[in-house]
Formats: C-alpha cells, sequence, structure tokens
RNA sequence: GGUACGGUACCCAAGUGGUUAAGGGAGCGGUCUGCAAAACCGUUAUUCACCGGUUCGAAUCCGGUCCGUACCUCCA
C-alpha cells in the first residue's frame, strides 16, 4: 500500500514517491518569534510532527526543517513598544517556542534555521534573480518582478489580475507593477540591517524560506508544509522567487493545515481571541491537546472549545485506563459482559495484526488521524473485552489483551505521540490536575476512604454509603477494585452544566 | 468582486460511486456489583443542508439554491 497525499498544488491525492528512495525531505514554515506561540501554532507542528512520525514509521529516513523567523517588522515594533533589542525579544520567544513544543510532545526538528543565519544565502538567491531579470533594485530596495514569473498564482488559483485588483495592496511608487514583493529591505534608522550589494538593508519575509529550503534540502524537495494562510502570499512567493531563480521545481507537495475556530472565527492575534499553548497546558495534558487536534482531518478548519478539549481528555482517559488494567492484571470480573455476539466480534477485532493494517490504512490515506484515532479506540473496546472475559492471567485472552495493549502504545506513541508512557502515571496526573482545579482536599478524601473502608469491613453498608454520596457531592467518585482497596477518581461534569468552581 | 474549502445523529467527527454510514462525547435500557463506579452488551442518522439531474446504484459525480468559514501582501 502506498502513501497517498493530498497536495494544494493539484488539489488531488496522489501516491507519494520520494525524489530518492527511501528519504523525505520536509521544510515547515515555523513562526515569526514575536509573542507565545498559541493553538494555531500548535496545529500546524503537531500536524507535520505527525507526517513525520508516520512517514519515519513506514521506514522512511525523514529529514524535517522548521525554521524561525527572527528578524521581521513585528519583532522590531515589540522591541521598540517593550523598549530592547530585536535580538532579545527573538532569542525571547523562540526559547518559548522551543519549550512549548517540547511540552506538547514534538520530536525536535531535525534542522531548525533560522532567518538571520541565513542573510548571506538570501543575498546569494536575490543576485541571481536581478541577473535574471526577475528582480530589481530601486534605491536600496529590490522587489521581485512578479511578470518575470508566468506561473504566478497557480499554487492558490489566483491571478495576477485579480490579485491586482484586491484593495489591499501596499501602493509603492518604487515598484514596477502593485503585486510586486519585497526581497530587500533598505535600512531605516533604528532597524537591524546588514550590508549588501544594493546596501544596508534586511530580507523580506518570503526570501528567507526559499533560501533555507535550499540550504538544507536542496531543491527540488519533496513536502512543504505550512498553515493554510500562508497559501497565499506567502507560499505563493516562495515558489516564484526560487523557480525564478534555479529553473526547477521548488517542492514538489503542498501540504496545508487547517485553521483553528473560536466561535465560527479564525483563532489569530489580530482577532485576539487565543489561547497561548502556555495556558492550554496549565488546564490540560499535552497529549489531551493532541489527540483533540488529530481527532480531525489536518486539512479541515476545527473549532476550539473548552468543552471540546474535555471531551478528548475523557476519551483518553478512557484508553488510558484499559491500558492501566491491563498492566495490572486486572482480568475476568465480568464474564457475562461480552455474551455470543460479543465473543465473535472480539475475535474478528483482535486480529492485531489487522488493527495495524488498518490503522495503516488510515494514515495512508493523507494522514487520517482522525480515522487512525477510530481504530485505536476498537482496539481498546477490544482490550477490554478480553480482559472482561479472560480470568487466568496466562490464558490465551490475556496474551492477547497485552499484545493489543503494547500494539496501541506502539501506533499511539510512535505515531500520534498519545498513550505513550506509564499509564497509571497518566491516570493520577489527571486526577491531580483535576483535583486541584477543583480546589479538593486530598487530605480529607483519604480520610473518607479510610473510614468507609472501615464501615465496609464491618458491613455497615448505610455508612459506607453515605460516605459515598458525602464524596459524590463534591465530585469524587470511588471505584472499590477486588480486594479491599477503592481507588478515587473525579466526576466528569455534567455535559451542559457549567462547571463550578465555588 | 475574485479564489478555495465545508454543511453527516443530541454534540464533535470519519467516510467522496456499491456489503450493517467509523470512532469519541452525552443520554437511555441491560449485564455485573452489598450499593456503586469502571467495563461490556443493546439503543439514539432507512439517512447525509435543500431542489433537480447522471447512473442498474449517489452522502459520495454534475447543475442550481440556501447557509458557514478562510485567503485576496500581518498571520500556523
Amino acid at each position: 500500500m502506498t502513501i497517498r497525499i493530498y497536495s494544494t498544488l493539484t488539489r488531488t491525492k496522489a501516491d507519494f514517491r520520494p525524489l530518492v528512495e527511501g528519504k523525505v525531505g520536509i521544510y515547515v514554515c515555523g513562526p515569526t518569534v514575536y509573542d507565545s506561540a498559541h493553538l494555531g501554532h500548535a496545529r500546524s507542528a503537531i500536524t507535520f510532527d505527525v507526517v513525520r512520525r508516520y512517514l519515519t514509521y513506514r521506514g522512511f529516513e525523514v529529514r524535517l526543517v522548521r525554521n524561525l523567523t527572527d528578524v521581521d517588522d513585528k519583532i522590531i515594533q515589540r522591541a521598540h513598544k517593550e523598549g530592547s533589542e530585536w535580538r532579545k525579544i527573538a532569542e525571547r520567544y523562540a526559547a518559548e517556542y522551543s519549550r512549548d513544543m517540547g511540552d506538547l510532545g514534538l520530536l525536535p526538528p531535525t534542522v531548525e534555521p533560522r532567518a538571520t543565519d541565513h542573510v548571506a544565502d538570501m543575498q546569494a538567491l536575490i543576485a541571481v534573480l536581478i541577473e535574471r531579470g526577475a528582480a530589481y533594485a530601486v534605491n536600496g530596495d529590490v522587489f521581485f518582478a512578479v511578470a518575470a514569473f508566468p506561473a504566478y498564482g497557480r499554487l492558490s488559483g489566483q491571478e495576477v489580475s485579480q490579485v491586482r485588483a484586491g484593495s489591499r495592496i501596499d501602493v509603492d511608487e518604487r515598484k514596477r507593477a502593485p503585486e510586486d514583493f519585497a526581497l530587500w529591505k533598505s535600512a531605516k534608522p533604528g532597524e537591524p540591517s546588514w550590508p549588501s550589494p544594493w546596501g544596508n538593508g534586511r530580507p523580506g519575509w518570503h526570501i528567507e524560506c526559499s533560501a533555507m529550503a535550499a540550504r538544507h534540502l536542496g531543491v527540488p524537495f519533496d513536502i512543504h508544509g505550512g498553515g493554510s494562510d500562508l497559501v497565499f502570499p506567502h507560499h505563493e512567493n516562495e515558489i516564484a522567487q526560487s523557480e525564478a531563480a534555479t529553473g526547477s521545481t521548488f517542492a514538489r507537495i503542498w501540504m496545508h493545515n487547517g485553521m483553528i475556530r473560536v466561535d465560527q472565527e479564525k483563532m489569530s492575534k489580530s482577532l485576539g481571541n487565543f489561547s497561548t499553548i502556555h495556558e492550554l497546558l496549565g488546564v490540560h495534558d499535552a497529549e489531551t491537546i493532541r489527540a483533540f487536534l488529530l481527532g480531525q482531518h489536518y486539512r479541515s478548519p476545527v473549532d476550539f472549545s473548552m468543552m471540546a478539549l474535555e471531551e478528548s481528555r475523557r476519551a483518553l482517559a478512557r484508553a488510558y485506563s484499559t491500558l492501566a488494567r491491563v498492566d495490572r492484571g486486572d482480568w475476568g470480573r465480568r464474564p457475562g459482559g461480552a455474551g455470543r455476539a460479543g465473543a465473535d466480534a472480539t475475535a474478528a477485532s483482535s486480529d492485531w495484526l489487522e488493527v495495524e493494517r488498518t490503522f495503516q490504512a488510515a494514515m495512508d490515506d493523507d494522514f487520517n488521524t482522525a480515522r487512525a484515532i477510530g481504530v485505536l479506540f476498537e482496539a481498546v473496546r477490544s482490550i477490554n473485552r478480553l480482559a472482561d472475559v479472560s480470568s487466568e492471567a496466562d490464558s490465551g485472552g490475556c496474551v492477547r489483551a497485552r499484545e493489543g495493549r503494547e500494539l496501541v502504545a506502539k501506533l499511539g506513541g510512535q505515531v500520534l505521540g498519545v498513550l505513550q508512557g506509564d499509564a497509571q502515571a497518566w491516570l493520577e496526573r489527571d486526577r491531580d490536575r483535576r483535583s486541584a482545579q477543583m480546589g479538593l482536599d486530598v487530605t480529607w478524601v483519604e480520610e473518607q476512604l479510610l473510614a468507609r473502608a472501615q464501615a465496609r469491613s464491618e458491613r455497615r453498608w448505610a455508612d459506607a454509603d453515605a460516605i459515598r454520596s458525602t464524596l459524590a457531592r463534591r465530585g469524587v467518585v470511588l471505584e472499590d477494585r477486588p480486594g479491599a482497596t477503592t481507588v478515587w477518581g473525579i466526576a466528569d461534569a455534567e455535559p451542559d452544566a457549567p462547571t463550578k468552581d465555588a
């Protein structure tokens, strides 16, 4: 089975054949480091983290390049506003981004190039463009001449005439045509600048990606990724610059992730409706955020809400409790559960080889993580069924359940970055976090548990139940396990009722 | 105005020509349990915004209508 990938360039899925057998080069547009990263940045990064992980799982040697734009108008503005130095701003937010991505469980990119380390590469590229007549210098600025690149607009489906009709284009007398864009900006007082053949200045935004991709992957390369809001003009301009300069294809496949929406609007800095990654990680586990994002296809817009995140948390908690159950060898408590039909279903769905094949088929189809997660949840149910009907720890059913547990952890962990690590520890962290959020006195809960255990051992059921109700009113739910042990957890909030915080 | 993408159950969501329309959340009924919880079983879309058309066959293709979102030089 071959992997099929949707390319924005062709608007269709096609079989993936890398340029070099067994190897894949990917370039993803990273952030401009002028402020904290929000969920939208996380989505893009996680999308391509999973692309990379899956291709690696399928045996490819992946080289992932994700840049940092560390010189830009917004960085300079921010520095002026804070009375700071632009390099310090860039440094601060680059470090924060790196920390956030690590916290979200992203594998570090193979290379994380910075624009300021590639100014010479950009200048060389600009020089070639001027030499070829695709760019022109005017008083220290250099512009790309869109007219010199007839294929301009192919990626976004825009026509130059229509672009020109757009009212948002800056009128700039120095440009030959309104759609031309800056490759090099002449230095202004108080702004960072580098010497160049056209005078002191700094690079335009688009040229950095062309230069860094060429430097770290060579041209052409396999996959270029980024948010769908970058299709026009950023990626369109990258193509124009790179292909006008080299005469060759730039990126073979263009992948774009969809935007995050809040109340039917795009989450963005300018609208102010964003949640930073750091804030979200204060409320939810990284894997919950990953599961939420990966629960829908990467190209679709996703509507963000705290309720939706909470649903993902519950789903993940269910999977984790199954893994933990297998780990502690909790077998055969409800032999009647599955029934005849259930037993057949179990046999069919606990064919782990088949499960892995189905998972692969989902991921092969343009990285359909939503379907892949569905496969994992079906496996979780099978594991529970097996555990329900099997009792001897060395019986076939228990062995199969353990194998299933390993498979779920392997696929989830290696490919999606969820369900990795110790299941019991995840559940405990989840409980601790939620009890803290509710302001629950854990010591008091433990005392109640002891009192109830005493009552139960004396068969004072009414007293035991009274304690259960008292705890329930505080949102604590009890689970009596085999033996004399009782574990406690936090009850799920009513779906429609807002969470009480008083 | 131009360019794309989308509208599937109570909610989220996968499915883009053909067996019972994934999965998750929520609800309800049941098994199990001292009572519970968890888990499991069953159940909640004869139907995929609406109207036409193509086809032996359509959620899926085509045309139209309505609604939503994004992009059109700040954006992941």
